[in-house]
DNA sequence: GATGAATGAGGTTTCATTCAT
DNA sequence: AATGAATGAAACCTCATTCAT
């Protein structure tokens, strides 16, 4: 957690410095990613880095914590808090289109969680032994769908979840190439819909 | 590519080299992989690594290379030399199967690819501008499975060949996972092969 | 010398940034030693820190100034200024004994000197060629006494000056065991006079 | 403990390293005590220095040994191993002796030690909770010249064992002041013995 | 006068690569 | 060809001191 003094620093300040970070972050691996070129990027001293934060992991830490809080942001908050309203498919295509759209919107965050992901020693420093979110989310949000009816009950729902996070993940290699595939967001998550829909419906 | 000094090696060593890349490789990112743990692990002097390779990246990319390498000697040869003789379920089947083989008794190289697909910097510098060749040999798949008529028109095929990409990367999670899954290998594949077949098939 | 606006300062806050710098020094050698641990502890901003010292070094050099007035408060007065009254071995007595008060009573002041002792160069910085006092103290002592024709004139004062002065270091030993040894003080001194009468008395 | 590289050096590089470690340790504390300045001394690169020793400690407790070896090599090995032909006030001089002509030959290596002395912090990094070794040394000796009937009953050996301490690091400051004492070393000791005898004799 | 953020020199340590044998 | 010591450019981080309010 960084330290007072840069919650204390005006926000403007706060938001240069968080914008160099991501820069670097998302350009270089962590062990790859230097506190200088940080501190010079947001025109600081490296000194005053250290006031800000204790030390690179700190920094880290809170970046992962912006991210998700923001990724969080994203998604329908209606839907959550009446997810009964909802029949399964559509509770799944609110969760591609915001994933979808979080990262259209933020595609320099992308390669940061990314990294992550891969760097499992890095990963278990930041989480602990935490399981991958990712694939319980999906997980349960397929039980509600079995639940409901929606979903084929052939289909053990441990393998669909991997699937369909395995999917999300490659949704967000359109945001990468943007402007090459000449449909817009929404034909993309129609198309990836009615793929998944078909793959997991009732018959 | 290493020098003629590597490739005059006596394949045993050869091997030993290579097996001590991969240990450091599978478990550090490209910039954190020590050039000396290498040469530890291998038996040789740090020197003479020097006189096999150009530099660490030099070894790296060789690397790369023995993993695609081994990666397609997985495949079916039969099904590559006379792909007309299948349908085009039975190609994707034996995709995946071949890859998810491939990574069942190579576990160690998956990080490796992983890391990589993560760092673009370290990509581009190894493949420069290279689409996705995953992305790529699905695209072609399934072009080959439109011809055929086995896939439905209404599918953007891009977009699918995504989505196959993805859920191929979601499978080796399952290797890292072995055991927590009551399921046998063959049963994963045919539930995956199970989802995507209602996903694609034309109706 | 701590500038003007120090003396200033209410003594009790002259107090708190005295007993911190004290906290310090005495726990750390002087360059190991921070200002903001002294400015933390003492509960002012390091800014202000500057507004009364120079430096770090203006302040350590107080202390050793306090330090000195302090160890000499605890002499006897009526025997400095009425020391003919006085044979050698009551004087030395005193001596000692003061300085195992003082010791006994300011433990924390005693590492301090004594990493002073050690840091030649930091010593010179702060006492030029000075002379080692302590040996000077006793060099005077012993000539009194000789004078006196309480010492034995076969004896070198020159040297004996540096044992009394080392003895009186061990003293200072006793302060940081105490309660290991199953003596009172006084015991503890009328040992090392008993020891110290029968080496220097004229026989 | 250095590591192999370092003892592979040839005797006169080896020999270098060491001389500059003790001019920097033996002028400055361990913290403000610079590897650079080692290496650029010793004519080597810094990371050269880490390539001999583990980091700066390591060299230094290596440093310490070689303290501790050196001074035990100054000690008359006939009166360690046949004791029991000298009486106590002969062991003692030898002590003070070996002691005394240690420092004299090796000046540089007394603030090192005493320096070690004075940073408890260090200390114990270095010696776990180790007791204090020279104290305990005169008091073994002072029991057995007890034993022997030799030093005064009245006298606590305890105490006597501090006072016996203290002189012999007064010892020492001789050295430093070498010339300014018109006697020569046995003289020193002489008087040394001469005081102690009659502080420490049975009567 | 008081504050505490800002600064940057400087220290330790790592490691890819070169060099000398 | 093989060795492993030598090199030095960075990287992270600390902290005395200055500065702006």
């Amino acid at each position: 957690m960084p330290k007072d003094t840069f919650f204390n620093l005006p926000k403007e300040k706060q938001e240069r410095i968080i914008e160099a970070a991501i820069d670097e972050f998302s350009t270089h691996p962590f062990h790859q990613a230097r506190v200088t070129a940080i501190a010079e990027q947001a025109g600081i001293a490296v000194g005053s880095f250290y006031q800000y934060f204790e030390d690179k992991m700190d920094l880290y830490k809170y970046l992962m914590e912006l991210l998700v809080e923001k990724k969080i942001s994203y998604i329908n908050r209606d839907m959550i808090e009446n997810r009964d309203k909802y029949d399964f498919f559509q509770l799944l295509r609110e969760a591609y289109l915001s994933g979808f759209r979080f990262a259209k919107e933020n595609p320099r965050l992308l390669p940061i969680g990314m990294m992550l992901t891969n760097d499992k020693e890095l990963y278990q420093k930041i989480y602990g032994e935490h399981e991958n979110k990712g694939a319980d989310f999906f997980l349960q949000l397929l039980e509600y769908g079995k639940a409901q009816g929606a979903v084929d009950p052939a289909i053990d729902l441990r393998i669909a979840a991997k699937l369909l996070t395995g999917m999300s993940f490659s949704l967000t290699d359109f945001i990468y190439e943007d402007g090459k595939l000449d449909l817009d967001d929404m034909a993309i998550i129609d198309q990836m819909l009615y793929f998944v829909e078909n793959g997991l419906k009732k018959k």
